[in-house]
DNA sequence: CGCCGGTTTGAGTCCATTCAAGAGGAGTGG
DNA sequence: CCACTCCTCTTGAATGGACTCAAACCGGCG
């Protein structure tokens, strides 16, 4: 087994989890062509109006979808872990609305935009375990646009405390009981649409409360139950196990 | 032609707009199997927890998807006009994770599954054209994040009516410069995660400024160039432009 | 004509922000 | 090994944008 066909082993564990992907499906998807790339710390991978003509998977580290307002603001869309695909929007749309930047240090897979379309063509089950993947990112985004519209700041934070702690589990980065922060107060402030100052008082209410506990990045959940029900968590639009094949993660 | 045949014409339509189909696939378009549902105002399509085999398709009138937070307050998370593919997520995910109901009385279109997945399978510009829509789906609620997120009421609302009248216009629902607002300033506020108390203050601050002129639900925009510069809108987003067929709207 | 959903307006309150300053911690270079 | 720097985290006090509560108004419709 050649060293690049292990890399992309994360992107079929990804694609794995909603459709059962049989080992030709497998092997296809680990011949595809790419080329690993090192990227640093902050470092973008798509900038916002490029016309990107490939699609980057993520290997290791992290990465965040972002926008930034009129008065400089800035927005986290998205976060984006192992398995992913960070560009396909980009490059199936032409023009990227948004950008996508390093959260840490990480490499990408780098795959031509045709071979993908192609893996797509000739596999259904690997096109459909891709159009699910595009629709869980949709379903993402909703349950984001609710949390920052509607929630208050104690309910937003909780809320991704355990969006974060279920994702990171199931992509085999943490548990979910407790984990590693990938980013700082103030990213973590971009997400929730809250201020770094906020996001700092936030995290001791819900320390205060018993929730969590926390020493410098590392988050563990005392109570799950309880942060859920705080946090108005429901992982229905995580679609984790609603699929073909079912990790059976309850809430 | 049969009339059946005639109501999907809309679906076609936007389709057609971001990618190019030709007669056959027009004509396959038309044939699918379909069943015409009337819906009356504030009806449900689809429930948060079904479990869709169909999918739908506006022919009339306007719907949102919405879902409701712990504290039984609403957020808007998409507003759906004529041609929109209303539960394609949801039948293809298994479980709907928001709810679809009528902002208006309407007629939809219930579509098989099956039918619209063998379709794709069997041609695949359609097949594209869905992916490109439900990537511009995507497109749109990112940007509603950051809407929400990350913008003063102003902004906020400004931008949203940048964003409709130009919806309304490409699907031939209203000019860019003057249309009819489908909705409450209630409703206005659960897509801006404001009240409504605060949208009918925030509107008034635009009229005050002179950027558009408003008659119950009518809203003409005065200076649509300096509403999009309050509104922080650059309709990249919505991606009307850059697919291979091009309707050529600037901003 | 009277009802009812939607809009408008005012006054007071509160959640999150801003501004500001200090503490902690990791990495760098002398 | 220590001083220095930069970044992040923490805390306080004052401010402000949006909310709540409440009442009045308006227009369409039965």
């Amino acid at each position: 087994m050649s060293p690049s066909a292990n890399q992309l082993q994360c992107l079929v564990n990804k694609l794995g989890r909603s459709v059962l992907l049989d080992t030709e499906d497998a092997k296809a998807l680990l011949a595809l062509p790419h080329q690993v790339r090192g990227f640093t710390k902050h470092q973008y991978v798509v900038r916002e109006r490029d016309r990107a003509t490939t699609c980057g998977v993520m290997l290791t580290g992290f990465a965040i979808r972002h926008k930034i307002v009129a008065d400089g603001a800035r927005q986290i869309v998205a976060i984006q872990m192992a398995g992913d695909v960070v560009d396909l929007q980009n490059s199936i749309l032409g023009v990227a609305d948004h950008s996508v930047q390093m959260l840490t240090s990480g490499d990408v897979a780098i795959i031509p935009r045709e071979a993908l379309q192609q893996l797509a063509f000739d596999r259904p089950r690997v096109a459909l375990a891709m159009w699910r993947d595009t629709l869980v990112d949709g379903s993402i985004s909703r349950e984001w646009i609710a949390n920052v519209g509607r929630r208050d700041s104690v309910t937003r934070l909780a809320h991704v405390l355990c969006e974060f702690a279920l994702r990171l589990e199931v992509a085999g980065l943490g548990e979910q009981s407790s984990y590693e922060l990938p980013m700082t107060q103030e990213e973590l402030g971009d997400v929730l649409g809250l201020t770094s100052v906020h996001v700092n008082r936030t995290l001791k209410e819900l320390e205060a409360r018993g929730l969590i506990k926390r020493t410098t990045r590392d988050v563990v959940i005392n109570d799950w139950d309880e942060l859920a029900v705080v946090g108005d968590f429901d992982a229905t639009y995580l679609h984790l196990s609603d699929g073909p094949r079912t990790p059976a993660r309850a809430t």
